[in-house]
DNA sequence: TATTGTAACTAACAATCGTTAGTTTTGTGA
DNA sequence: TCACAAAACTAACGATTGTTAGTTACAATA
């Protein structure tokens, strides 16, 4: 799997972005980390924007993608959303530099881009939106204000790439296990 | 309760930086938005930075102070996670903005300031894991992975300054029982 | 009315920003 | 060995950045 200059980029780039965020970081800074002068990076990219849009859309791609996916899926509502957290995990530890400019950096996208994006997180927070309703119909989730439980269970998720680093040891499998036991059936 | 200036362009920039991150607002910007010129702001603050740390570690101080006192209480480790969550919730409302630059902008705090926010969140994450070790302790608290169970809360409750504007209608006091009721109980 | 402190202003600075143009080096296949 | 494409370079551009210096408008106080 050997990378294109131009994913070598967006890759170097996601790790700049994490750390101090789309406006801080300079191309010369992205140019410094990869040995080489800022002008050369526009060899293989149109321009800083272009390297946010690659990064953000290509993951906000997966993330609509496979939710689309499951929601589609048969079984019960809580069998879905317990899917549905486990993809999420599994995108993040593979993604996680592209997913802090995803949180953080979106709102530097423009134009389409822009567009796009809004209408691909919209339509993410529907799906889960929709299976937790579900549940609370099928009575397999309790009655509560499902807004407060869809916030709660899409906070932890995206803050989870700040915290996978300091995962540690823990297996990938054992975090789905936990968190989802922490997320569905709480900690008492 | 009168604003001194400087309160005034504190307030003010917290806004954009809440929109934009703190590297992507100018003094300009900020100037503009209080209809005067850049220069301007100088007879009040002393730079950019001060605004930032002003903001920033008003805010976590608070964070430190209330978490110390909870810490420090009687009764059984769960209560005290109830008021260390009610708490958070309840300085959240009342410090939306601020609260956007301490979790995404205390980065670029600088010298000695950047080195006692990080202490104070290190702190504040301290006493948050030690009592929930003890609900494990005294069987209140399934024995699981606690650092799981702390990531969980803990990001719950950072983002809730996202979603706070779209909370509507819902009431801070049933907010609070219901995110209580989430975090602790979970949601089957 | 004269004085004084507050808070605004204009003008400009050096540094850094993203980006372009034109040129040279490097590696590959014929 | 030659030709060509990929990818680096130098130099510079106009715009914007945070900030400073020096000056002016205004309101309250003596």
């Amino acid at each position: 799997m050997k990378l294109t200059r131009k994913e070598e980029i967006v890759v170097v780039a996601a790790k700049l972005f994490k750390e101090k965020g789309y406006s801080a970081v300079s191309m010369r800074d992205i140019a410094q980390q990869m040995d080489i002068k800022a002008a050369s990076l526009y060899n293989h990219i149109k321009g800083k924007q272009e390297i946010l849009s690659s990064l953000v859309l290509h993951v906000a791609k997966e993330f609509t993608n496979s939710t689309q996916t499951i929601t589609a899926q048969d079984g019960t509502a809580l069998q879905r959303l317990k899917k549905l957290i486990e993809v999420h995990i599994d995108i993040t530890v593979h993604h996680a530099d592209a997913i802090a400019a995803l949180n953080n950096d979106w709102m530097h996208l423009d134009g389409q881009d822009l567009l796009d994006f809004i209408a691909m997180r919209d339509q993410y927070e529907e799906n889960f939106r929709s299976i937790i309703k579900q549940g609370i119909q099928e009575q397999q989730i309790k009655a509560k204000e499902p807004e407060v439980i869809l916030f709660s269970i899409l906070s932890t998720l995206r803050t989870l790439y700040l915290w996978n680093e300091k995962r540690g040891k823990l297996e990938v499998n054992v975090l789905k296990k936990e968190l989802v036991s922490v997320l569905i059936s709480g900690i008492v």
